[in-house]
DNA sequence: CTAGAACCTCCCCCTGCGGCCGGTTCAACC
DNA sequence: GGTTGAACCGGCCGCAGGGGGAGGTTCTAG
C-alpha cells in the first residue's frame, strides 16, 4: 500500500473536484483559461490531473482565497521569478485595494443606517414623501462634506422642529411675496425686495450659522439641482429658477 | 421667461445625461431594461424626456447610491404599493448584506496583513516556501477557528523559535523511526511503537496545549489534506498517509 | 454486454454598463 | 434650401467568474 507507482497518481476532473473542494465547472474554466491546464489526456480527451496539478490547484486556492483575480493568480504562478518583492507588492495593493472597497461599503452602510433612523425614528408615513427625502440626502451628500452636514443636523435639533416648521412657512410667505415682485418686475433695488432677501438670508444664515461655504454649497446645490429640490413645493422649478436667478441679482445689487 | 409652457419641458438623452450625470449609454440601458423609459419619441424614434422620467433617474439615483441593484431599484419604484415597511425591510437587507461584505472583506484584509507581517519580519527568501506556507495557511483557516489559531500562535511564541526547531528535528526522526516499524510490519501493540507514538503526541500537545478540540482538528486536516501539508518534507505523501494510518491504529491498540 | 455515471465541447446566461459600427436625424449656419 | 458636423439610433461584442444545460461520447461496475 505504501510506496506504490512512482510514475504517481492521476485525478479525472470530477475527482479532483471532489478532494479539492472547487467545481467541475471551475476546473474546466481554469483549464481554458489556461490558468490551470490538465496535463494530460486519455486518448478520448478525458482530462488527467496530475499531481503537479493538485499542486498548482492548491496554489491557486490559497491564493484566491486572499481575494485575488485569476489573472493576478496566474501572474504569481507564472512568473516563475516571483521574488518576494514582487508578492510584497501585489499584496500591499491588494490591501489598498481592499481598504477602498471596505471604505466605499462602510459609505453605503453610514447613508442607510441614516435612513433607517429616520424611518424608524418620527414621521415618515408617506412613500413619496420618503422618495423625495431620499433624493434630496443624495444630493446633499454631493454638495455638503459631512462636517457640514453634521453641523446642519445639529442646527436643526438646537432649533427644534416647531422653529424648522415655522421658519419654512415664513420662507414660503417671502417666496410668494418676491414672486410677485418677479412678476411686476420691480427693480433690483427697491428697498422692499432688498429687505424680503435680507428676511431670506436671515433664514438661511438660522440654519448655516453663518458659515459662508456652507451657504456657498447650499447656493450651488440649489443652482445645479433646483428641479429636485423644488419637488414637493407648490412652485414649479422654472418659477423657482427665475426667483433665485432675481435673488441674486437684488443680493448683488445690495 | 418665467412661467412658460405648462406641458412642461423635454430633454434629449443627451441633454438628460449631461444634467444628471449619468451617461447616455446609461439611459439606453435603463431604456432597455425597462428601469426608466423615455416618456416619448419623436416621430423618428429619438428619445424625448419628460419631467417625470426626470423625477424618475433621480429617485433611480438615489437608490443607486445606496447600493441596491438595478431589479431591486426597479421594485421598488414599480411597486406603487411601495410601503414604508417595504422599504425599511428592504434596506435592513441591503443593510445586512453589506455588513456580510464588510466580514469578508476584513476577513481578506487580515490574511493579508498577517502575510505581509511574515514576508517582513523574519526570513522567507524562498518563494517556494512561502507558497507551501500560503497554502497551509488557508488550509489551517479552514480546520482551525480563529481562537484556536490564535492560541496555537501564542503557544508557538511562548515555546520560542528554536523548540520550535527541535520539535520539528524530533518529529522528523519519529517518521523515520516509525517508518522502519511500518515497513517491517511491527505490531501495532508493540511497547517499542507504542512508545515513539506517546513521544509523538507529546510533541503534538506541546502545541495545542492539551486541547482535544484543537487536536481533533489537526487530525481530520492531515486525513483530508495530508498531501500538501507533506509538501516540503522529505517523504511521499502516500507514505506519510500509510504512517498516519498506522499510528491511529497504534492509538487505538494502546 | 449493458446501463448509468461521468465526461466531452459548445452555447447562452448573469451585472451594469463601456465602446464601437454603420446608418439616420437634428440643428445651426450659409 | 442646402450642407455639415454633432447627436442619436439599434445591434453587437466585451469584462469576471463561472452556472447551467444540450447533445453527444466514454468509462466502469456488475
Amino acid at each position: 500500500m505504501i510506496g506504490k507507482d512512482r510514475a504517481g497518481r492521476r485525478w479525472s476532473i470530477g475527482e479532483l473536484a471532489e478532494a479539492s473542494g472547487v467545481t467541475v465547472r471551475t476546473l474546466r474554466h481554469y483549464d481554458e483559461i489556461g490558468l490551470l491546464r490538465a496535463g494530460e489526456r486519455t486518448a478520448s480527451g478525458h482530462r488527467r490531473y496530475t499531481e503537479r496539478d493538485l499542486r498548482r490547484l492548491y496554489r491557486v486556492r490559497a491564493l484566491r482565497a486572499l481575494g485575488l483575480s485569476l489573472d493576478e493568480v496566474a501572474g504569481v504562478l507564472d512568473d516563475s521569478g516571483d521574488e518576494p518583492e514582487a508578492m510584497r507588492a501585489l499584496l500591499a495593493a491588494q490591501l489598498r485595494d481592499l481598504e477602498e472597497r471596505a471604505g466605499q461599503i462602510a459609505l453605503l452602510m453610514d447613508r442607510i443606517q441614516g435612513l433607517l433612523r429616520r424611518l424608524d425614528g418620527r414621521s415618515m408615513p408617506d412613500p413619496d414623501q420618503f422618495m423625495t427625502t431620499l433624493e434630496m440626502i443624495s444630493v446633499f451628500e454631493a454638495y455638503f462634506t459631512p462636517e457640514q452636514r453634521e453641523r446642519l443636523a445639529e442646527r436643526r435639533a438646537e432649533l427644534g422642529s416647531e422653529a424648522v416648521d415655522a421658519a419654512r412657512t415664513e420662507w414660503a410667505g417671502l417666496v410668494e411675496e418676491l414672486l410677485g415682485h418677479v412678476r411686476a418686475d420691480t427693480p433690483v433695488d427697491d428697498p422692499r425686495v432688498r429687505d424680503l432677501v435680507r428676511r431670506w438670508d436671515t433664514i438661511g444664515a438660522a440654519f448655516h450659522a453663518g458659515d459662508e461655504r456652507t451657504a456657498g454649497a447650499a447656493r450651488r446645490m440649489w443652482r445645479d439641482h433646483g428641479p429636485e429640490l423644488a419637488r414637493g413645493l407648490p412652485w414649479s422649478a422654472d418659477l423657482l429658477n427665475g426667483l433665485v436667478a432675481y435673488v441674486d441679482r437684488v443680493r448683488r445689487a445690495g
